[in-house]
DNA sequence: TGTACATCAGTGAACGCGCGTTCACTGATGTAC
DNA sequence: TGTACATCAGTGAACGCGCGTTCACTGATGTAC
């Protein structure tokens, strides 16, 4: 136990990543502050800078991390049995329950990024494209064409934007006090483009 | 000229709303800021409060003044003559382009909030609604029901939720690089809501 | 087992910055007589 | 036409706050002999 060296830390990277991401749960990214960090952690400011280079690497840490999470989420929605109509409407269900869920880390995704922060495209491109890569695959196979396709490719991103969509107006209240259930017009969208793809489908084989 | 009353004003509130939008479009709501106004303005910070009562009222300010702006836009765009998909078609790209031409105003509107600001309901609710307004008239109209109807209400919200997912992603950088045509993609989009409720029109119809 | 030494996590002070907001004031202007 | 007065937009100083970041340091710890 007890990193190797002399002078062992009292904390380490995945505390000071966790309280971060508590910060941004409370707040947003908007408000998230080293100094704050290290006041939870019982620390004076300056300790930080032993965890990370700074603010924007934490921001880095924090989108790679969760970035990583959501897809996780994704890839277990598809990953059960059943056909892709099936597996789509339970990936979508799982995008929704995410970011209801995390309405802040989604906002950290697919929010308005921080003014003078530049995501290294590097190390945030690959996490990114993993999420996607779940929709490409999952529609490639409803639509019976190839995942390195064009019309795969934008598929997954209709259905992404659907869900995006809906989403993320529920997110920042737009859909308050309209009369209507976000999660029914939520399926809604989710039945019609499945079918869609469906329709299309028959008739192509046809 | 030179408002009522000894001791005319250098500017007017007008003036103090243009500038604190060209911030805004320079860097986001995010880092807005009066003193930095003010400088644009050659005046002190303190003189600020002679045009608003604090940061908050201003912000309020340019939230009501945008929405009002984009509920203008759609509902030029959906005055022209012709039938409703070609309005609604209209009024989709007309949606886009405004999105495009005003990236950080369209995320004033509907992208993270301020923390620590807390919209006036019943301020911004109005001019808000104006906006999807436009929308169920138009939604009612195709799918030959009253515009005061839950069906109406769905529909423009599922083509509203469909033109911010995309735009959304689009405006924050989301379909870089992925090889596809944004603009493609939402005119793909735009045409497949409007045949479904065509469609699902024509079959409740016979 | 004991002692000298190297490591290095965390501290405290400081820098420079910007923010929103308050306050007593000043001075140019318009108004009333 | 001239003078006393009231108005009030804008100033300058200040308050309290928080931020990210640097720097020289300290002291507890582990390591080597």
């Amino acid at each position: 136990m007890a990193g190797r060296g002399p002078g062992r830390r009292a904390t380490d990277l995945n505390e000071v990543k966790r309280l971060a991401m508590a910060q941004v749960a409370a707040g947003g990214v908007h408000s998230l502050s080293l100094n704050a960090i290290a006041r939870d952690l019982h620390l004076t400011g300056p300790a930080l800078y032993r965890y990370v280079r700074n603010r924007d690497e934490l921001v880095t840490l924090l989108l790679v991390d969760t970035y990583g999470e959501f897809a996780e989420v994704l890839e277990r929605a598809a990953a059960q049995r059943g056909s892709p109509e099936v597996r789509l409407r339970a990936v979508g269900r799982a995008y929704r329950s995410w970011a209801l869920a995390h309405p802040e880390r989604y906002d950290l995704l697919f929010g308005t990024p921080l003014p003078d922060y530049r995501a290294p495209e590097d190390a945030t491109r690959a996490p990114a494209r993993r999420a996607l890569a779940v929709l490409v695959r999952l529609w490639a196979e409803l639509a019976g064409v190839g995942e390195e396709t064009a019309r795969a490719r934008a598929l997954a991103l209709r259905g992404w934007s659907r869900a995006h969509g809906l989403v993320d107006l529920e997110l920042h209240g737009h859909l308050d006090d309209l009369g209507l259930d976000p999660s029914a017009l939520f399926e809604r969208e989710l039945r019609s483009l499945i079918t869609e793809v469906a329709r299309r489908q028959v008739s192509d084989t046809r």
